[in-house]
DNA sequence: ATCACAGTAATTAATCTAGTTACAGGAGGC
DNA sequence: GCCTCCTGTAACTAGATTAATTACTGTGAT
């Protein structure tokens, strides 16, 4: 697994602070919707917080969202829980006195960079509305099959 | 650390079977080039061989490019070491009997394939010539100030 | 004061990667 | 044939990472 659910887990979350806002947004409800337990839930809304996507406090069950659904991407999701590595590894330790390992660190770094910038474009292209939008629209279709 | 170094690792071996083309391309050889193990070296080689990249002789070192430099590109070399995991995991196990976890999935997996296909596309466009005539201009770069 | 809850550290278990050891079998020289 | 060097693989080990769990401190509301 090459990503850790953990921003999937996230991206879940921020969805159900909006979608179940009128309920009491305990650690506890998140955790049943997302299969997990409620510590993983409030690890995850401390990086979401630290990343000023959510605002919360200490004692009392109201999380809430810091910014319009519209002006959270997936990539600033992305960042606040998983953004401090890389998508492709470059092996550190090759032998510097050969010529491809001396060299292929640099060369491989610009390649892997591109392959990443152009992901998380697409990362950015997407905003939490859109999911929200999208979650709601396969729920109608699940409901207008019952 | 996302993807392994199986990548990085197999694109520097590539890379090094034609540049030392003329050399004996004994996997202890190879190996003191990446700064690993011969043995991890031949597990390499064994599935790029299983892609159709290289022959190699039980018995005798030999492994050969089996394609045009020009024909090989990162993402067949993506494909025959890491291609079977997607770069983004989504969440398996969440609440059916909830609105976000019922749907989640469904939602998530397109927007996921959108941001993978978009990295995929750049590795397609790199091929292993590119990488080698990088590495030899780098260590020409190198020649020239000392 | 009490109760429900957030925030967080510490520990555990599962998984993955890379490295190591070990060994069976092919290739080629003698 | 036999010896040596090599590949191909399986089995095991060590380290890193993730997610889950336990346990605790401290806040907020009643």
């Amino acid at each position: 697994m090459r990503v850790s659910t953990r921003f999937s887990d996230s991206i879940h979350l921020l969805a159900f602070l909006k979608i179940y806002a009128d309920q009491r947004l305990t650690s506890d409800l998140i955790a049943s919707s997302i299969e997990t337990s409620p510590v993983v839930v409030r690890r995850l809304m401390g990086k979401l917080r630290q990343a000023g996507l959510i605002t919360t406090t200490p004692g009392s069950a109201q999380p809430a969202l810091a910014k319009p659904l519209d002006q959270i991407s997936l990539l600033t999701i992305f960042y606040a829980v998983e953004g401090d590595k890389p998508l492709f590894a470059v092996d550190p330790k090759t032998n510097p006195d050969c010529i491809v390992g001396g060299n292929i660190q640099t060369v491989l770094q610009q390649y892997y960079q591109d392959a990443q910038t152009a992901a998380e474009a697409r990362l950015a292209k997407t905003s939490l509305q859109d999911i929200v939008d999208n979650i709601l629209v396969e729920q109608a279709k699940k409901e207008a099959l019952s």
